[in-house]
DNA sequence: TTTCGTGCAAACCTTTTGCAGAGTG
DNA sequence: CACTCTGCAAAAGGTTTGCACGAAA
């Protein structure tokens, strides 16, 4: 199991929860790491790795979520999508015509967070915002 | 049926286009309208209607969406919440501990479109976008 | 050896759909 | 009277769960 970008080793916060490492975990680790910057979700992944029951790639998604190595993302397609924890706190933006996914800073949202507070006194969650627009070809 | 806030005869919209007026979708709106600022979803909508039949609910939600007549809001709770349309253009905050929701108009938001644009190239849709946080009480 | 994890299959929950009959315009 | 809507029930799509076996530590 690979550490993931910019943070410690998987196998290494599973181990000090008490947790194991298995055959299963180890894969559907890799799968998640060979997705490369995008999203899956939890049906995808089970389709990509026949071996394993879908039923274990649900509880894996659930508990690397929980043990913080994973982050979970409601995109509005009706599917949970997933990525490997550890890069910096970001937000998406998805096409509404083609589904395209974009990435947005944290910083980009300016002071977006004290606005919303201003006018609603929430304060803004960690939890990554999505928002819907059109992408740039397809704006055309 | 009577008019929703702001805006004409939902009977009306619903002649014109050549759709017919049914006691159920008579029924499905003033529940709607019952909910007085508030969002409903389609399942509890159906136990409220206990004499008409869950499809028929979804289906006239469907149709009352397509005619612009009422707004569909993903708030990240599984189920897709509604709202009579004809109010301003607004957003939604929801509370991560206590679910509470408020609106928050969209001239709070500021220049998010124009920074959304600048970092990613997409344009921000008139869709409604849903924050997630903690509201005043549940942040203590 | 003890406890946790897995596979299988069934259950679940929300939403959709096919079809025949009821009701609107 | 034609055509739309409704109700019923079954199906679909994604996810969860119970249980007994298998495998880490």
């Amino acid at each position: 199991m690979s550490p993931p970008p910019g943070s410690f080793s998987p196998s290494a916060v599973l181990r000090a929860r008490g947790r194991r490492i298995t055959r299963q975990r180890v894969l559907i680790w890799q799968a998640l790491l060979s997705q490369d910057g995008s999203h899956v979700d939890a049906a995808t992944l089970a389709e990509a790795l026949p071996g394993l029951s879908p039923a274990t790639v649900y509880r894996t998604l659930d508990l690397l979520v929980e043990e913080g190595l994973v982050k979970r993302t409601d995109l509005g397609t009706g599917r949970a999508c997933y990525e490997p924890a550890g890069s910096h706190a970001h937000h998406h933006v998805v096409c509404d015509r083609c589904g395209r996914v974009e990435h947005i800073h944290d910083e980009a949202l300016g002071d977006l967070a004290e606005r919303i507070r201003a006018a609603s006194g929430y304060f803004l969650g960690l939890d990554e915002i999505t928002f819907r627009g059109l992408c740039e070809p397809c704006a055309i």
